[in-house]
This record gives C-alpha cells, sequence and structure tokens, in this order.
DNA sequence: ATCATATAGTTCTTTTTTGGAACTTATTAT
DNA sequence: ATAATAAGTTCCAAAAAAGAACTATATGAT
C-alpha cells in the first residue's frame, strides 16, 4: 500500500493517515496553534530538515489544513496559517496531548498547555456527546461496523474462534 | 532527529508521535477497538506487511498500549489486547475519526461508527471542559507555552517581526 | 563596494524505513 | 502424507527521511 492511496481510502481514519500520519505533521500544526506561520519559524523551532518540511506543508496545504499566504513583495515571501479545516483540528491535538500527558510520563514538565481564551484557566478536557452529554469513551462507546461489508469482515477476525466469547465488545 | 529520540522526548505530543506517528498504528488499534486481536486478523484486515505489523505490535506492547497475551500452548500463540492505556486512547480516535469526516470527505459511506454501548444511539463527539462544560475548541482555548524556555522559543517566531500584530493568537 | 544576515525554499548524497515475497515452526484437520 | 492455521522472521528491493550545502532576492552594516 502506497501512501497516496491512503487518501482516497473510504475509511475515514485511513485517510486522516494520509494527512498526519507521519512523525512531524502534527507537531507542525501544533506549532501554528502556537502562532508561528514562517518557514523557518517551523524550521528552528522543530529541527525537521527543511526539506521535509517543504514536502509537509505542501502537503498540509493541498489537504487544505493551511493556506500559504504572501506576506511581502520583493522578495516574494508566503508564510502559512490554519485554516477553519486546520483549526478544527485543536480538539485531536487537545486529546492527544491529554493522552500523552497521562499515558507517556515524563519527568520533564510540559511546555504547553492549552487554557481558555476568556479567563487563561487550563482546561480539563473531556469527550462527551452533543446531544446527552455523556461522556465518551471506552466504556460508554463502541466502534461498530457501519457497512454490510465492514462488518463481515470485522467478524470472521473477531477474537470468535478459540477464546471465552465475550459478546463482542472489546471491553475486557 | 531519530525515532527513538522522540519517546524521551519533553514534550508530551512528540512523545506521542513516537508511539502513533505513523501511518499504521492507529489503524491498528482502531482494528483493536473493533475487537481484533491476533496477528493475522491485523494483517489480513490491514494488508500491511507482516514484518512492519510484528515491529508495530511491539512497539505498542513496549509503550504499554497493547498486552500480548498467550491464548493457546502447543503451539505457543499469543494475542493482542488493548491495556487500560490504550483503551484511554479511545476518545483521540473518536476525535480524529470525527475531524476526517468532516474535513476529508469521500464519496465512499463511512465503513465504522462510534455508538454508545447503552443504546446503540451514534454519538456526536465534541470536546468539552471537565469542570466548566464549556467547548474546547479554536475558538475558546489557546495553547500556550507553558516553561519560560518555551515561551522564549515561541514569541521570536510568533509572526511579531513584520506583520499587523493581531495580539499573538493564531486566531485570524 | 563588500560582507553578513534574513527568508523560503531546492538539490544532492547517505542512512533509515518500508514493501513484498518467501521461509520457519508447531500442531491439527483431511 | 499433505494441506491448513497461525505467529512470526528473513532477505532483498524500493521509497522516504536525515543532513548538509546551495540558490535567489533583498536589506543592513562596515
Amino acid at each position: 500500500m502506497k501512501w497516496h492511496d491512503l487518501n482516497e481510502n473510504h475509511c475515514p481514519l485511513a485517510r486522516a493517515m494520509g494527512v498526519v500520519g507521519d512523525r512531524w505533521t502534527l507537531l507542525i500544526l501544533r506549532e501554528c496553534f502556537l502562532g508561528v506561520r514562517r518557514f523557518d519559524g517551523f524550521q528552528k523551532r522543530l529541527g525537521v530538515t527543511r526539506h521535509l518540511l517543504a514536502g509537509r506543508l505542501k502537503r498540509l496545504e493541498t489537504m487544505g489544513l493551511l493556506e500559504r499566504r504572501l506576506y511581502q513583495e520583493r522578495p516574494l515571501r508566503y508564510e502559512y496559517r490554519l485554516t477553519r479545516s486546520g483549526k478544527e483540528f485543536a480538539p485531536v491535538l487537545l486529546a492527544m496531548q491529554d493522552w500523552a500527558q497521562h499515558n507517556l510520563p515524563s519527568d520533564d514538565p510540559m511546555p504547553f498547555s492549552f487554557v481558555t481564551r476568556e479567563g487563561g484557566d487550563e482546561v480539563t478536557p473531556v469527550l462527551t456527546d452533543k446531544h446527552t452529554g455523556q461522556e465518551l469513551n471506552h466504556k460508554t462507546v463502541l466502534m461498530v461496523p457501519v457497512t454490510a461489508e465492514a462488518r463481515e469482515v470485522v467478524e470472521a477476525h473477531r477474537a470468535a474462534h478459540h477464546s471465552q466469547t465475550d459478546g463482542g465488545a472489546p471491553n475486557s
């Protein structure tokens, strides 16, 4: 399977991997949220090679997360800004950082945090259902195949053969 | 910068990239949430090479998201199960899939969805603050550097030089 | 005038990672 | 016997990433 194939995959998660499925892209997006906009800014702060950075920025632009905007003529200079789509990625970043903080501990203090724009208070993210307000986590939600196709294939590989059937839910 | 370095990075997001920062790992985790547990199950469903799959499963085990569990002796056979840490990754997956659905459109129907275990209703994820209940997105939260170190470096690259200062917030 | 600095990249070579297919080992089913 | 199941490993070729140097245009310092 090639990189490009992912962008046309029928699974949204796979398509997402076509955009952010590498070590750098998410970090580039984080820098965007911190207010960095320029090529050299990203490069110096992340230490990513210029070559790769150019490619990633181009991909983020192509996929609609960033826009390349002229900020000076003579010499022509462009900067990168988050689009609506890019900004909507914020909850993913937030959820990911929260997970990492709790599950990949470190001695060092966390260098960045998310605060409310309003009061500047640090936030405690929790995913909820928009309508019911119920907290969404592995205890409350279940991932299920929707298409007939996906259903079949999953069932074939769902630990059903030898193990003590636990109802299909990957709960135990 | 090498792969391994990321695991010891002071930034939690960078450490997370050391675990899930590639095209396959998140998809492997998705399969886990769908109930797949066996090597061949992952391999057949994802089409990832066996070689790479072995490496990724090992990494997920090392980093504590999966545990390798003996399910039969003679011949020795192991399966992979989500640990608490792995299960806590669910909201990230959910947020990511939701973002992709809205921002990387496709003609194909979505093959998987998240439903409540209780009623089986499809969920509409929204990230909120645990204490205030406020919705967390780019309009309501701001990512800020915490350590003095991080603050300095960011400020140096925050579009401050030439552009019309917009208060530092990457809002515009 | 000359030299250094700033900025957004590109080009080139080496190293690392990934893809793809075949092979291994132990046991059960035909 | 032979085939099938299952969890990997091994080997080679192809793709991607790391690292350093280079380009292009313009400004500011000596």
